[in-house]
DNA sequence: GGAATATAATTGACATGTCAATCATTTCCG
DNA sequence: CGGAAATGATTGACATGTCAATTATATTCC
């Protein structure tokens, strides 16, 4: 039978989860400022930047970053008004389409990039010691193990 | 000037930032499987549960949970809807509200903790060892204090 | 061939989050 | 006192997320 976890491990999880969750808000809010990109548009246009010809099957574009096909239809047809990605049909299956990326998502996203990773830097690599980060590594593979088990 | 982050570092960050978002929402899902409850639902019942009288003025309820006031005013008045809380005026400050858990709110939560409970030990506790637990709280403790720079 | 089924993607309804604007009341101070 | 500023909270517009239903095409198999 599970025990409830102590007190101190309560705490330790809150921190924990409280504290990575800001983290991942100051960087969606440096994106944001720097680029007028979400964290969703650059997980897109990052996945078209590094496709073979810049474009994707929308299902596997989903698979790529991770995202149920309804949440990526939503997205994309915002990124599609903004002019960052166009759709086209997929020559070879007419139920699916096939999406590329425009000029004008391209060059957003080589404007985003280093202030991007930069901000990585700054909030995460910079604010640990060598091996914090090793343990950061550690710990999300034991909990992705658990996650999947 | 700030270099950019290895790749090896650049891993273990997206690692990491994906592990605790799909534990965040593998632990929203099961709350909300087991209680009907989203983990916003439960943080607003969790600090009427524990404050004087079981009621709160809004703007101490957002304080303690650390929302915005917006966010919680939305939020309130969807679990008002729901029968969790109810909203008073609040006697010596004509402009404020006081919220206070009702019946049904306490008995959804007394329904959810303990199950709320034993998924953070079954998720996080059991999935990491002592040494573990305690690198987790000093992770926290590290990337907090640079975010509060 | 053609009905049953599977697959690709979109859509609609709704929950949740942010930001800026609004409204009402209280407080400050000349 | 009484107008200006501060405070408490809500609202509206919109971005984002999930889920279930829908649409259209492709595949399977008798």
């Amino acid at each position: 039978m599970t025990q409830l976890p102590t007190r101190e491990e309560l705490r330790i999880w809150r921190d924990f989860i409280e504290t990575t969750d800001a983290l991942r808000a100051e960087l969606a809010a440096r994106l944001q400022h720097d680029s007028a990109l979400s964290t969703g548009d650059y997980a897109v246009l990052l996945a078209l930047t590094e496709a073979e010809g810049r474009r994707l099957r929308s299902s596997e574009l989903a698979a790529v970053i991770g995202w149920e096909r309804s949440r990526l239809s939503h997205h994309l047809g915002r990124m599609d008004k903004r002019g960052l990605i166009r759709r086209e049909n997929c020559t070879n299956d007419n139920r699916g389409a096939e999406i590329l990326l425009t000029e004008e998502g391209a060059s957003a996203f080589g404007r985003a990039t280093v202030p991007h990773l930069r901000a990585i830097r700054d909030l995460f690599v910079d604010a640990l010691t060598p091996d914090q980060i090793a343990a950061a590594g550690d710990l999300a593979e034991a909990l992705r193990g658990r996650l999947n088990r």
